[in-house]
DNA sequence: ATTGGCACTCATAAGCAATGAGTGCTAACT
DNA sequence: AGTTAGCACTCATTGCTTATGAGTGCCAAT
C-alpha cells in the first residue's frame, strides 16, 4: 500500500502538470505546496511512485509526468469533481432550452459542451435499440413515390423517400398507415420486424402489393438506422492546444471521424461511481487515441439511458472541470429531452 | 504584358511550388523544366514576375513562391484542369449511387470529395430560398403534441414538434392538413407565408383554433431553416499536412467551424468559365481563411442550382487536380439528385 | 523518517563557423 | 536586345561546441 503523503505529492503533480504542461520536479513543488517537508524527502516519494509507474520522467532527471495509471488513480481516489459555476450554469440553461427538435438540440449541446470544456465534444443520438416506435408516417409524395417516416418516442425522426409502382390507391395508403400503427406504435423498435413479419397475412388482399414494398423499407429504416450517430464539435479545440499535445492530432482527428470506431468504443464504456465513464490514454482499445482521454456520461429519455454524451482530449486534460460539465450538461440533456 | 516565357516560368514555379512546397529557386527550375535557357535568363523573368508582384520571396536571396495573384493568373490563364482518371471516376459513381436519402447522399459526397482531392470538403444543403413545397403534412403525435413536416422539391425535410392546446379533433388535424397542401403545396417557399397570412379568412370556424397555432409554426419552419447549412468533410487532411501550412491551422478550423462566416462567403462566390468560383488567399473576405483557397462549384435540381459543393485548402493546393475533382463531383451530385 | 550536500545527467539555449542554394548585377557575347 | 557566364553577397540551415540549469539519485548525518 502506498502511504498518504506519496498519494498527495501524485495529487500535486497531477494538477501543476494539467496546469503547466512541464514535467514537474521536487523543487518546484515544494514551492508551490506546503508540504511542510524538504525537496529530498518528496523526491523519495517521487521514487515510490515511479517504481508504482504512477508518475515517469521523459528522460533522465528531468521532471515527472503522470502515466496512465497515475491519471487513473488520481480520478479514481484523490480528484474531488469541481462543481460547475454559476456562470456555467447560467450558460447551460440559456442554451439547453432554446429548442425543441431533436437536432438542434444536441447539436447545441454539442457546441455547449466544447465551449466549456476546451475539448472536443461528443453527443450521441439517442439508440433507437432501446427506443420504442411513437408513429409511423406513410406520405404519398406523388403518384410514383411515397414517404415512409418513422418517430421514436426519443423525438428521433427518420425518413425515407421510396419508389413504389405508380397506381396505387390513395385510400390504400391511409390503410396501410393505419394498419402499421395498429401492429408496432408502442412497440420496441427491436420488436418492430418481427411482429410486421408475422402480421403479414392479416392485410387484406387490395394492401398486398403496396404492403409488399412498403414493409422491407420500414424493415430497412429500424436496421439501417439502428447505426448509431455521433455528433462532434469543437474540432478546433485540439487543433488549438496541438502544442500540447504528444505527437501529431491528425491520427486523432482522423479516428473520432470514423464513427465506427468511436461509437464502438463509447458503447464499451459503463458509469462509475461519479456517474461518468471515463477511458484514460492506452485504456482506450484504439491506438490513436492513445493519448487522449474519453470521457463520458449517459443521458436518460424516459428513465433509461438513451445515448451518451461527453468529451475528448489530452490525457492531461482537467479531469475535475471536465466531469462536472459533462455529468451537468448529460443532467440537462435529460431533462430538456423529457419536454421534447 | 508579360511575355510568354516568363508566363510559363511562372506555371512551372507554381507546379514545382505546390508539389514541393519549397521556394523554387532559378537553378532548380532549369533542371526540372526544360525552358532551353540558362539559369541567368531564368532570373531575369523571375525579377519581371516579381516586378508584377507574381511571386515573392520569404526572405532575400531564397526561391520564390507564388503569390495570391500569382495563383489566380496560373488558374486563370495557365492551367489546364486535369479530367479525373478512371479510377476517380468509379469511385464516384460508386459512391453515388447508393442512397437515395437526401441526408446520406450529402454526407457521402463530402467524405468522397474529402478523399479525392485530400482536402476539406464541403457541402451545401440544397437551398431553401430557391425550393418550392412538394408537399406539408401534420401528424398527431399525441393529445397535446403535433409533427409539422416540410417536405421541399428538393427532397430537403424539415420537421418541428410543437405544442397544442390539447383537446383538437384528429379531422381537424386532417383537414388543416388539406388546407395547407391546397394552398401552398406546389408554391416556392418563398411565398407561402404570404399566401397563408393572405388566405387566414377561408378557415372555417372550427379550425381557427388550431390553424392559429400551426400556421406560425409553419412560417418560423420556412424561416428559421432558410437558415442554409453546410456539411463538412476530411478535417484532418488539413491537421495531417499541418508542416505545409503557413501559420496555425487552429483559426481555420474555427472559421470553417462557423457555418454563418462559410455561407456568406461561399454565397458571394459565382461560377466563372470552368463551371467553378474560386477563392485565393486574400480573396477571401474573411481574415483567417488568408491562407487558403476555397474553390466550389454549384450542382443543380430540376434545372436550376440550388447550392454549392467544394473543397477548402492550402493556397498552394493543386488546382487542376481539384477544379476537376470539385467539377465531376457537382455533376455527379446533379445526377443523383435528379434520381432522388 | 528526514534532510543537506554533492556529483551526475541531459534537455535547452547560445554562440559560431561552414555550407549551399539562391540572388542581383555587370560585362561580354550573339 | 536578348542571353549568358561570372562573381560577390545574402541568409537560412546545419553541425559543432560550450554554458546553463533544472532535476535526479544517493549517502551520510540528524
Amino acid at each position: 500500500m502506498i502511504p498518504e503523503r506519496p498519494l498527495e505529492v501524485l495529487k500535486a503533480i497531477v494538477q501543476d502538470y494539467i496546469q503547466s504542461n512541464e514535467p514537474v520536479g521536487s523543487k518546484s513543488l515544494v514551492e508551490r505546496h506546503s508540504f511542510g517537508v524538504s525537496a529530498a524527502t518528496i523526491r523519495n516519494d517521487m521514487a515510490i511512485l515511479e517504481e508504482e509507474e504512477l508518475i515517469a520522467a521523459p528522460h533522465t532527471s528531468s521532471g515527472r509526468v503522470p502515466t496512465d495509471k497515475g491519471y487513473r488513480l488520481f480520478v479514481d481516489r484523490l480528484n474531488e469533481v469541481k462543481p460547475i459555476s454559476n456562470a456555467e450554469r447560467a450558460a447551460i440553461e440559456g442554451f439547453m432550452s432554446k429548442s425543441s427538435d431533436l437536432d438542434e438540440t444536441l447539436s447545441q449541446t454539442a457546441r455547449l459542451l466544447s465551449q466549456l470544456t476546451n475539448e472536443i465534444a461528443l453527443v450521441q443520438y439517442p439508440s433507437l435499440g432501446k427506443a420504442s416506435v411513437r408513429h409511423i408516417e406513410l406520405i404519398a409524395i406523388d403518384d410514383k413515390r411515397l414517404l415512409l417516416m418513422l418517430i421514436t418516442d426519443s423525438g428521433r425522426i427518420q425518413q425515407h423517400v421510396m419508389e413504389v409502382a405508380s397506381g396505387y390507391e390513395a385510400s390504400a395508403v391511409e390503410k396501410l398507415r393505419n394498419f402499421l400503427n395498429e401492429k408496432v406504435a408502442g412497440k420496441p423498435l427491436s420488436s418492430v420486424n418481427k411482429t410486421l413479419r408475422a402480421s403479414k397475412d392479416e392485410i387484406s388482399a387490395p394492401l398486398q402489393a403496396l404492403a409488399g414494398t412498403v414493409i422491407p423499407e420500414v424493415a430497412l429504416l429500424v436496421d439501417a438506422n439502428s447505426q448509431e450517430k455521433i455528433l462532434l464539435a469543437g474540432t478546433s479545440n485540439l487543433a488549438k492546444r496541438q502544442g500540447e499535445f504528444p505527437g501529431s492530432i491528425s491520427p486523432v482527428l482522423e479516428a473520432i471521424e470514423e464513427q465506427v470506431v468511436l461509437l464502438k468504443l463509447i458503447s464499451e464504456m459503463q458509469a462509475d461511481q461519479h456517474g461518468v465513464s471515463l477511458r484514460i490514454g492506452r485504456e482506450n482499445t484504439v491506438d490513436a487515441l492513445s493519448n487522449t482521454s474519453v470521457l463520458v456520461s449517459g443521458y436518460e429519455n424516459q428513465g433509461s439511458e438513451v445515448a451518451k454524451v461527453g468529451v475528448i482530449g489530452p490525457t492531461r486534460m482537467d479531469y475535475s472541470s471536465n466531469i462536472g460539465a459533462v455529468r451537468a450538461v448529460a443532467r440537462y440533456l435529460t431533462q430538456s429531452l423529457g419536454g421534447l
